[in-house]
DNA sequence: AGCACGCCGACT
DNA sequence: GTCGGCGTGCTC
């Protein structure tokens, strides 16, 4: 027979290769199957196959899985993913079937039969030693034979191919805080778990968000309660993978990998703050877990409930256009900020930060804590010499340096570049040097001096690999917390003055979506830290209005007619297309190529650039809108194919 | 992606 | 005369 194999590489084709005929059985849709491609094996997936010969193909080496591991739904939902990101089957099944599930590793046979009573309670290594694989294939075929799980000891069958029937599960956006919230999920999580069903629930990282609602949700559900994701051992990982696979009252947490996790009898996807950038996986294929969850529910007509204090623009237009439920609770508009809020503008660093420090000893003096947000970790950027006036530039790549203090070293942001600091301007050898935006580190330092007798602590910038530390003031002692996007999903903590710190400079920060994100970060620190009052310290130059982004269904109606009048998401597709060349006139002739293969479909004044940025290589950036037309989709597919062009689907900095 | 091939310029 | 950087094309 010939099989067609989906290989995890950036090809859109497929390869095909001769299998022997009596592994029919065996060889089914997605399987995994190892190939030999130039000089190397791969792990690629079954995509097709038929009947016949071809002396010039290659040999199947062997066919990993026993059965198909995905089951119907998900081979839709994965479909459905290649097509939406534009990318290669077998680079998504890689996603949804990674190298790290050892499924076999912890499989052993049991015996059903006088014919196999040998390989009773052996090891799938060891029985596959004894008996050989055609043999041990025909038992479990013939059902002479099972297999179970070492960490269970339960049944490992094939995947099922029922479509639970959830044909009325309701579809809802909740907009509340995380009180309220979380009364949701627990009464929504026990209907279902009462109900025999599994259910799945998204969050955004595993150390901050993730290990508060598995801490929380535990109390709750005990050993109900499962997470499943890199982050945790394999062993761990493997018994919630066999757990919800086949029983069933189970609620599995998990961030991006769990959303290919099969799970039996899913009724139930929830997706806590939906609007977080810790959704968007960066390697292997660009995707964002919400995204693939709400397809999910779709194809597996589960219920989906997406809860969040400031939902993403997406969520709220879907509730728009009645694909979504629309559940307000309206606590924003419950709490007053208005007569408490301050707004201090000033044009440098140091008299702002000097403000801040007045109004951060007035409140710890009079008992109360502190959090300080800064949308920026460093100790600083923008360096300048404050002799000759120049910048302190990258040397490889002419980009913008941030200093940290701690490790005394520069960092570049464009090029990921590091350098040692030397106080020393390379320009005329100048040793004052300023720095015209500060971040985390310097206010830190800066109120660890003003305030020696008041705890004073940073919550780490490298949010999502380190575990936030649990804050535990001293007695009642108030104290100051400074830190940047983690701050806000610190839901245990609670200050009476939350002040924002350059916070309209994230406006100059991510492009289109520059005003969402400056809404979620306010909103979202708001709920976490429940603040009673709020100061807002600006240049006076970049001076926002606060209230424009307190009022949340005005803030997302307006966001909304502005980006229908440009034609922007959601109103349109954007596609990110990239070029990355060693030469000035390769990256030309690719431009060129890509731009021909739009301007058939008369889809070239969509595109904009190129922007040259001369760095280890050339690149250029073009960017699509579209919507997915068959015409406009096999033209992203070959635009794909070209060497050294990168496509990525709703890129969330243009 | 990863690799071989083949084209050029550089240098013991 | 040989080494190595880089562009091109191919992988069943």
């Amino acid at each position: 027979m010939i099989v067609h194999v989906a290989l995890p590489i950036p090809v859109t084709k497929t390869f095909s290769y001769v299998a022997p005929d009596d592994w029919g059985p065996y060889v089914r849709k997605y399987s995994r199957v190892a190939v030999p491609f130039h000089d190397k094996t791969l792990t690629g997936f079954v995509a097709g196959f038929e009947e016949g010969v071809n002396p010039r193909l290659k040999q199947v080496i062997e066919v990993r899985d026993f059965f198909p591991l995905l089951t119907a739904p998900l081979a839709d939902l994965v479909e459905w993913a290649s097509h939406y990101y534009v990318a290669p089957l077998g680079i998504v099944l890689k996603y949804a079937l990674p190298s790290n599930l050892h499924i076999e590793r912890y499989l052993s046979v049991r015996s059903n039969a006088r014919s196999s009573v040998a390989l009773d309670n052996m090891r799938l290594g060891k029985a596959l030693k004894s008996t050989g694989k055609t043999a041990l294939m025909q038992y479990l075929s013939e059902g002479s034979a099972t297999l179970f799980d070492a960490l269970t000891g339960g049944d490992f069958l094939p995947a099922g191919t029922t479509v639970m029937n959830n044909a009325n599960s309701e579809k809802v956006l909740y907009s509340g805080d995380i009180s309220n919230r979380f009364e949701r999920y627990l009464h929504l999580i026990s209907t279902h778990l009462d109900k025999g069903n599994n259910v799945m629930m998204l969050l955004p990282d595993y150390f901050s968000a993730g290990a508060y609602f598995s801490r929380t949700l535990s109390e709750a559900f005990k050993d109900r309660v499962l997470w499943y994701g890199s982050s945790i051992p394999l062993k761990k990982r493997m018994e919630a993978y066999f757990k919800v696979r086949r029983d069933s009252g189970y609620l599995v947490l998990g961030n991006k990998s769990s959303v290919f996790l099969p799970v039996n009898r899913l009724s139930c996807i929830i997706v806590e703050r939906d609007e977080e950038d810790g959704y968007r996986n960066e390697e292997g294929f660009k995707f964002s877990s919400p995204t693939i969850a709400i397809q999910r529910a779709e194809i597996e007509r589960a219920g989906l409930f997406i809860g969040s204090a400031s939902p993403s623009i997406e969520s709220f237009h879907r509730a728009q256009e009645k694909r979504l439920v629309f559940v307000d609770n309206q606590w924003l508009r419950d709490r007053h900020y208005d007569e408490r809020m301050h707004e201090v503008s000033a044009a440098s660093y140091g008299a702002l930060l000097e403000e801040v420090v007045t109004v951060t000893k007035r409140t710890l003096e009079r008992g109360e804590s502190v959090a300080i947000y800064t949308p920026r970790k460093d100790y600083g950027s923008f360096i300048q010499c404050v002799e000759c006036k120049k910048p302190f530039l990258c040397p490889r790549c002419e980009g913008t340096l941030n200093y940290h203090k701690e490790t005394g070293r520069l960092t570049c942001s464009n090029c990921a570049g590091d350098f040692v600091f030397e106080e020393q301007c390379r320009h005329c050898g100048g040793n004052i040097i300023r720095f015209s935006r500060i971040g985390a580190e310097y206010i830190e330092e800066h109120l660890k001096n003003a305030f020696p007798q008041y705890p004073v602590a940073r919550v780490s910038g490298d949010a999502g690999k380190k575990r936030v530390k649990p804050l535990s003031p001293p007695g009642r002692q108030p104290y100051v917390l400074i830190g940047t996007q983690p701050l806000s999903k610190l839901y245990d903590v609670h200050v009476h003055t939350l002040l924002l710190f350059g916070w309209e400079d994230i406006r100059q920060m991510s492009g289109y979506r520059s005003e969402e994100k400056m809404f979620h970060v306010l909103i979202n620190l708001l709920d976490a830290l429940t603040p009673c009052e709020l100061f807002f310290f600006m240049d006076a130059r970049k001076k926002v209005v606060p209230a424009h982004f307190l009022d949340m269904e005005r803030f997302y109606k307006d966001e909304l007619r502005k980006r229908k009048n440009a034609d922007f998401p959601p109103f349109t597709r954007m596609f990110l297309i990239e070029v990355v060349k060693r030469t000035k006139e390769t990256g030309l002739a690719a431009v060129k190529k890509i731009k021909e293969l739009l301007v058939q479909q008369h889809l070239v004044d969509h595109a904009t650039g190129p922007l040259l940025q001369k760095k280890k290589a050339y690149r250029w950036k073009m960017i699509f809108k579209g919507n997915d037309d068959t015409t406009f989709y096999q033209s992203l597919l070959n635009i794909y194919d070209i060497p050294d062009v990168r496509v990525e689907v709703d890129p969330p900095n243009i």
